[in-house]
DNA sequence: ATGCAACTGACAGATCGCTATCATTAGAGG
DNA sequence: CCTCTAATGATAGCGATCTGTCAGTTGCAT
C-alpha cells in the first residue's frame, strides 16, 4: 500500500495555513508558532511529521540555507531565489533570476542547478535603528 | 590583554597547511583528515579549536552552504563562488562573479552580500558513472 | 638547559534538529 | 452513533556537531 488512508486534520490544515499566509519560507520552528495561531495546542513533532507528508504529496519544497535549519515554502512556484535577513532571520522570496550569467566550472564539471541568496536587512530590521516595531509576526 | 601569546605548535601548522594544499573549503572532519597528513596524531578537538583561532586571526573565511556544516577556507581570496558536488559532497571554488545581474529586493531592502551556489557533479564523479576512481583524494 | 603557561588529546557533555514511542484523541466510512 | 485506526501531543532518545575539562606535553623566553 503506498498511500495510507489521509486523515484531513485541523492540526495539518494548521500548518498548511500557516505555510500559506507567511508566503515566504518557514522554519519548522516558525511553522510551529504560525499554525499555533490556527490550532494553539499543536505540537512540534506534528509540525515535523506534517512537514513529512506535506513534502511527500509534493505540496511543500525544502529550500535550505547556510548555517540554518532547512526551511519550506509551498510548492511549485516559478524559480526564484531568497533574501536572509541577517538581524531577523527571516527569510524572504526574491523575483527573477539572474541564471543567464552563470560562474563558468572547470573542465568536467555538470552543473545541475544553483541557489542565490541575497543578504542583508529587510525592511522591517533596516528601518527600525532605534526599535521601530511594527508587528510581531514572528 | 586581548591577545594571549600565540604559539607557533605543529598541529597549528598542520591544519594551515591542510587548507593551503586543499585551495577548497573544508569542513573541520575534512581539514582533520588533511591534517593528519602532516602531524598524525591531531585530534579533533584541536581542529575546531585552530579553526576558532583562525577565524579570530583573520586567516580562514568561514563558508556556509546549505544542508552542511559550516567549512572554512583561506582568508583574503578574491570574491568568488563555490560549487558543491551533489556525488562526493566535496566543495569547489568558481572563478568570476556574475554580480552585476541580481535580483532586486523588495522595497526598504538593504542587500549587503550574496552567496551563489552551483550544484552537480565534479569532475571526477561526472566522470566515474562506472566508477573510474583516480586518485582517493578524501 | 629550565620553567611555565599555552596548547594538546581524549573524552564527557552540551546543544540542536529531528525521530520513535505510546497512551489518547478524533476523522470518516458504515 | 459506532468503530476502527490514523493522527496527535508529550517526551524520551538519537546522531551529529561542537565545547568544556583536565592531566600531560611542548613552544619559547630566559
Amino acid at each position: 500500500m503506498p498511500h495510507p488512508i489521509r486523515r484531513n486534520t485541523r492540526q495539518k490544515q494548521a500548518i498548511r495555513d500557516a505555510f500559506i499566509e507567511a508566503d515566504r519560507p518557514l522554519s519548522p520552528e516558525e511553522a510551529l508558532s504560525a499554525a499555533q495561531r490556527h490550532y494553539e495546542t499543536l505540537g512540534i513533532a506534528t509540525v515535523y511529521r506534517n512537514i513529512k507528508s506535506l513534502l511527500a504529496e509534493g505540496w511543500l519544497d525544502p529550500v535550505s540555507l547556510p548555517g540554518q535549519s532547512t526551511r519550506y515554502e509551498v510548492a511549485g512556484k516559478a524559480h526564484h531565489h531568497h533574501f536572509h535577513c541577517r538581524k531577523c532571520g527571516r527569510m524572504f522570496e526574491l523575483g527573477g533570476c539572474a541564471s543567464t550569467v552563470l560562474p563558468k566550472p572547470p573542465r568536467g564539471f555538470q552543473v545541475a542547478g544553483h541557489e542565490l541568496m541575497l543578504y542583508g536587512n529587510c525592511a522591517r530590521c533596516a528601518g527600525s535603528s532605534s526599535g521601530v516595531r511594527r508587528r510581531a509576526s514572528r
